[in-house]
DNA sequence: CTCCTCTATCAA
DNA sequence: TGATAGAGGAGG
């Protein structure tokens, strides 16, 4: 047999499979999606194994064996390793980076190479090694062997014996393949397979008390006992074990441990909630779409507090009773402990929980509860999406317009995308929720309902069966309604041009000022939203008016007061606050523009006895802290809650009665033709944290911009209007939906090159017949032109956008282009990268 | 990506 | 003639 297998380089020429004998003994342990090393080169690596075959098209004499299988049994399923293959072609992207994007980190391989004495070797050649470099033999033949890297670090002289003793064959290079962690191992106790005399047990009763209450303590468990366990339980020495294991009565071994990031928490349970009438049509209608097997998509529109989760939690529980299983994805900043529970207390341990926030150790295992474990239910962020069930029912995508589904590396893969893709695949159904979503799932559902419309107008039944491979067509669900029918908050937007000329020069306009001084008197709670973070966002001089930027990146500092330092957000350079301007070493320097920290500062000015708890990326750091500050809150040791986008979503604290929003126009300003849709949602976001239990809510928004149609539609919680307003904008521009994009991305230190690689790409182009056909409306190639960060550490940015209509395999014919000025960009060193469908123009 | 080979170029 | 640097290609 011959396996097909891709392995661990990522480059363009080696993004293929290769052949490889299977060695008789691993016939029964090489599958599809198996993990395996083998040699390639003259190096041993990791592949995976994506294919199968009788015969290869190859040289059998030049086929080389698989070395070892790395796993009992494949980590991918087959679907997966499909799936690998589909995302390199539309993704543009190696395969190899798609397949260990669906892995945990803990599987990325790690190569070793280890100098080894041979056992046959002579004593004469030892003689003569230890001789010749007695500190280096010493060190090799202490173990018999020693890590290649590190004798030529430890010993940087001997670099040429190294060399001579291996070509002499007095040493050998044995290189390894091993995972990045181990399956976390603790001694347990486990009872003999016979059953132990009577007579032994009363001499033990007789002379060895508390070794009978460790068998009496084992034989109570079912199963085996960690040591340490039993040795808490009983207050007993580890030697009192062990003198049962020496007598043969019971047996210690290594036992695999599953790390279990909520062990020792306990999840109450929860039941079905009734349904209000609109959920319950909407749950009926994916619940049938479930029971079908074929692949259904849904937008599941539902204003915040609608209750869309326990929805979610309904059809799971169906999908599961099917026998089918479920994935949910959130974006990672509101995969909260609160969001988890509703989720641990109604699914228990079928519950697998994926996020960022685990040690790699914890996430291996969470991991493996999926594939060859227990779990039937995967709560993650994006890369759940991969979670390698084999009998998937049921995808949901929460907060579906969340722009952290877009990876943004590469693969530069979007869930929603790679949900609908699997679900093709098992016959399932993707679910995506949100209040706000993104223009083009909204024009997707609603283009859906005008044909059904069309078509049942004009008597036709409407078409139910698709060509199969195709996307299903999407879905319409809509909840108009907050659960027990509660208001939606009233929201006020405050013109900040209006407070200054009436003489407020505060952050906080007076409206929000006095919303503020009402709640400390009221003891109530409020959440403030300010999408910056650091102190100030510019230093600016006042006499010559430099701007303190980064040298490594075109990009302004931020101040961070606490620090005391100004820091570049995007390489992370960091330098002391400076006293002077380093322009003209004027004493006159000033920090401009409004941080969370600032904001911070004002609140304690203002307010001598407030308690704020400030969440942003600077305080969030560190693992768990994010839920500490969360709870500290919820159990009101705080009054306010200030911080970055993340606070924005998917809290709910019931007595939260304020949100304020310092400044809706931080995403306005960005260059980007989703900035409307970025601020709209945001708003509708974060209004959405007011008044969602018995409490009556409130929001202040403060802009430059009260008048800007994604601030006032909010404020009226008008989605369907900002829709209509946005169409007519993405329509002008043809920007998406009426059209596709493709962002090229190429850098280099040096501008010439970037110029010189621009023209090249756009021949390159040309001869894919991909070039500038505005006639015809058909592609249209943006650039080259300067990235709006024209500079990141060190690397000058250029771009070039293609946007496209009916334009059949773009991805195809973008790889065709790039793949021929490979051998420009490497003699240059010119990182070029391609992004279908970005999210982000920055 | 990394290693190997081939070729051009230069000094002895 | 041999050494060396750089480009090009292969890797099963």
């Amino acid at each position: 047999m011959i396996a097909n297998v891709i392995v661990d380089v990522p480059a363009k020429q080696t993004d293929r499979p290769f052949d490889y004998r299977i060695p008789p003994l691993l016939a029964d342990w090489v599958e599809v999606g198996s993990r395996v090393a083998v040699p390639f080169g003259n190096r041993l690596l990791q592949g995976f194994v994506v294919g199968m075959a009788d015969v290869s098209e190859m040289n059998p004499a030049k086929l080389k064996e698989i070395g070892s299988v790395l796993d009992p049994a494949p980590p991918l399923t087959s679907e997966l390793v499909k799936l690998g293959i589909w995302m390199g072609r539309e993704y543009v992207c190696p395969s190899l980076l798609a397949l260990q994007s669906m892995l945990p980190g803990a599987l990325k391989a790690k190569y070793k190479r280890l100098a080894v004495l041979p056992d046959e070797l002579d004593e004469d050649a030892r003689g003569r090694m230890q001789q010749e470099d007695s500190g280096l033999y010493a060190c090799i033949a202490r173990k018999g062997y020693y890590d290649l890297l590190s004798l030529i670090e430890q010993f940087p002289a001997s670099s040429a014996v190294l060399k001579r003793w291996m070509k002499l064959g007095w040493l050998e290079e044995q290189q390894t393949v091993s995972d990045r962690l181990r399956k976390k191992k603790q001694l347990a106790v486990y009872p003999t397979d016979v059953p132990l005399s009577p007579e032994a047990l009363a001499q033990l009763a007789r002379r060895a008390p508390r070794q009978l209450e460790v068998l009496d303590y084992l034989r109570d468990s079912s199963g085996p006992v960690l040591l340490s366990e039993l040795i808490a339980a009983l207050g007993i020495s580890a030697g009192t074990v062990k003198g049962l294991a020496d007598k043969g009565m019971l047996v210690i071994k290594q036992a695999e441990i599953w790390r279990d990031p909520y062990a020792g928490r306990q999840f109450k349970a929860s039941h079905r909630l009734q349904l209000t009438s609109e959920q319950q049509a909407a749950y009926d209608t994916i619940k049938h779409a479930v029971q079908s097997g074929d692949a259904h998509r849904f937008l599941l529109h539902g204003v915040t507090g609608s209750g869309k989760t326990e929805i979610y939690l309904q059809t799971i529980e169906d999908c599961l009773s099917m026998g089918k299983e479920a994935i949910v994805l959130v974006p990672e900043i509101s995969l909260t402990p609160q969001m988890v529970e509703r989720f641990k207390s109604r699914f228990g341990d079928l519950v697998a929980v994926l996020h960022s926030r685990l040690s790699q150790g914890e996430r291996y295992d969470e991991w493996r509860k999926i594939r060859y474990g227990t779990a039937q239910v995967a709560v993650g962020a994006r890369s759940a999406v991969f979670a390698p069930f084999t009998r998937l029912g049921l995808i949901i995508i929460d907060e579906e317009h969340e722009s952290s589904y877009k990876q943004e590396e590469s693969p530069k893969y979007h869930a929603r995308e790679v949900a609908v893709q699997r679900a093709l695949h098992h016959g399932a159904v993707v679910v995506l929720g949100s209040a706000t979503p993104s223009i083009e799932t909204y024009a997707a559902a609603l283009q859906h309902e005008q044909r059904e419309a069309a078509a049942s107008a004009a008597g036709e039944r409407s078409e139910r069966t698709l060509p199969s491979g195709s996307t299903p067509p999407l879905r319409l669900l809509t909840l108009k309604r907050r659960v027990m029918d509660r208001p939606l908050p009233q929201i006020h937007v405050v013109d900040m041009r209006e407070e200054l000329r009436e003489g407020n020069r505060m952050m906080f306009s007076r409206r929000l000022y006095e919303g503020i001084a009402k709640r400390l008197e009221r003891r109530e709670q409020m959440v403030l939203l300010l999408n910056r973070r650091g102190y100030s966002t510019f230093v600016m001089c006042r006499s010559c008016g430099y701007v303190v930027q980064c040298p490594h990146c075109d990009i302004s500092l931020t101040y961070h007061r606490r620090a005391g330092q100004i820091r570049c957000h995007y390489c992370g350079y960091t330098e002391k606050e400076p006293g002077e301007c380093p322009g003209c070493q004027s004493r006159h320097i000033r920090f401009f523009g409004t941080g969370t920290q600032k904001v911070e500062e004002e609140l304690y000015k203002h307010f001598p006895d407030i308690r704020v708890i400030r969440m942003d990326v600077d305080t969030t750091g560190e693992k768990g802290s994010h839920e500490k500050w969360l709870n500290l809150f919820r159990e009101k040791e705080a009054d306010v809650l200030l911080g970055t986008q993340m606070v924005a979503k998917g809290l709910d604290f019931p007595d939260v009665t304020l949100v304020g929003v310092i400044a809706a126009d931080t995403v306005l300003n960005l260059p980007d033709f989703r900035s409307a849709e970025k601020t709209f949602q945001l708003l509708t976001q974060v209004a959405g944290r007011a008044g969602r239990h018995e409490l009556p809510g409130e929001v202040v928004i403060q802009t430059y911009h009260p008048d800007h149609y994604s601030v006032e539609m909010a404020a009226k919680h008008d989605y369907s209007a900002f829709f209509a307003r946005e169409m007519r904008h993405r329509q002008s521009g043809l920007y998406p939906p009426y059209s596709r994009l493709a962002l090229i991305t190429f850098s280099h230190p040096d501008i010439p090159v970037l110029l010189q690689t621009g023209e090249r790409l756009i021949h390159a182009l040309a001869e894919q017949g991909v070039s500038e056909v505005r006639t015809s409306g058909r592609v249209e190639v943006l650039g080259p032109v300067a990235s709006s960060i024209p500079r990141i550490k060190d690397r000058y940015r250029f771009q070039c956008m293609l946007k496209y209509r009916h334009e059949p395999r773009i991805p195809e014919k973008i790889r065709a282009a790039t793949d021929s000025l490979d051998e420009w960009l490497k003699k240059h060193q010119v990182q070029l990268s391609t992004d279908m469908n970005p999210q982000v123009m920055l």
